[in-house]
DNA sequence: TTGTGTTTTATTGCCTCC
DNA sequence: GGAGGCAATAAAACACAA
């Protein structure tokens, strides 16, 4: 048996226990404790479905509402007024859960990207680093064939244009294509702003992606989902 | 059939609002 | 101070694997 098929339920046995809350004050509590063992029922699915549909168009609904909704279903006002009740604790807990879904979906995005600016970052220092020697030495000739070289070595890797944002304070690959090409000397200069740029993000990204994993720390029940 | 986990209905205690 | 909301919890009903 599925969870949405239930055994009928017995409505006689609610209206054999109309002593069960005269009105909706949960806590009036006087005769419950007599009977509450045997007049236990799951609600049948016509009187789920109406109140579910009830839910969807008010969470929390008047008490002449509740009254009618309890009347036409055969039910205890006070029923219905512990089933809202119920029902809006669970769909709270589900948002809840959803939420984190959510979060967790866009924090490991977050971290796959990182991880990416990282590596790109690698790749572009250690292609400066080269070039630095090359202009140490001398040599337009030779700057102007690694510059093409290097061109084509980038183009190559693995370059994805969406991670160059502007949010990192790095220029979009697009309009980078478009900065007027002052010579490689030029394109040295760029290449250097553009690591001393990721490397500050590096810096940053380090300190703050530790701290948020120091304060999740893997112990807490949200990580165990 | 039975043990176990999950869902649903109901209770209790505390809090806020009028 | 009463009414009603919420969180925590109990307990019945149910699902399902072994």
């Amino acid at each position: 048996m599925s969870v949405g098929e239930r055994l009928p339920t017995n409505s006689s046995m609610w209206s054999q226990s109309s002593l069960l809350g005269k009105d909706l004050n949960l806590h009036s509590m006087s005769s419950i404790k007599n009977c509450k063992d045997n007049m236990r029922r799951r609600f049948n699915d016509e009187q789920i479905r109406s109140l579910e549909h009830m839910f969807e168009t008010e969470a929390r609904p008047e008490l002449r509402t509740k009254q009618q909704l309890a009347k036409s279903l055969g039910l205890q006002p006070r029923q219905v007024a512990i089933w809202f009740q119920n029902k809006r604790a669970r769909s709270k807990s589900k948002q809840l859960d959803m939420e984190y879904r959510m979060l967790k979906i866009s924090y490991d995005n977050l971290g796959s990207k990182y991880e990416m600016l990282k590596k790109e970052n690698e790749s572009l220092l250690i292609q400066l680093q080269r070039l630095r020697k090359l202009t140490e030495k001398g040599g337009n000739e030779e700057i102007q064939n690694e510059g093409n070289k290097l061109d084509t070595e980038v183009i190559k890797s693995e370059f994805i244009p969406e991670t160059c944002s502007p949010e990192f304070g790095l220029p979009l690959c697009e309009d980078s294509r478009e900065i007027d090409y002052m010579g490689p000397e030029s394109d040295i200069l760029n290449m250097a702003q553009i690591a001393d740029g990721l490397s500050e993000i590096e810096n940053e990204c380090n300190f703050e992606s530790r701290t948020f994993l120091d304060d999740s720390d893997c112990r807490s029940p949200l990580w165990e989902f």
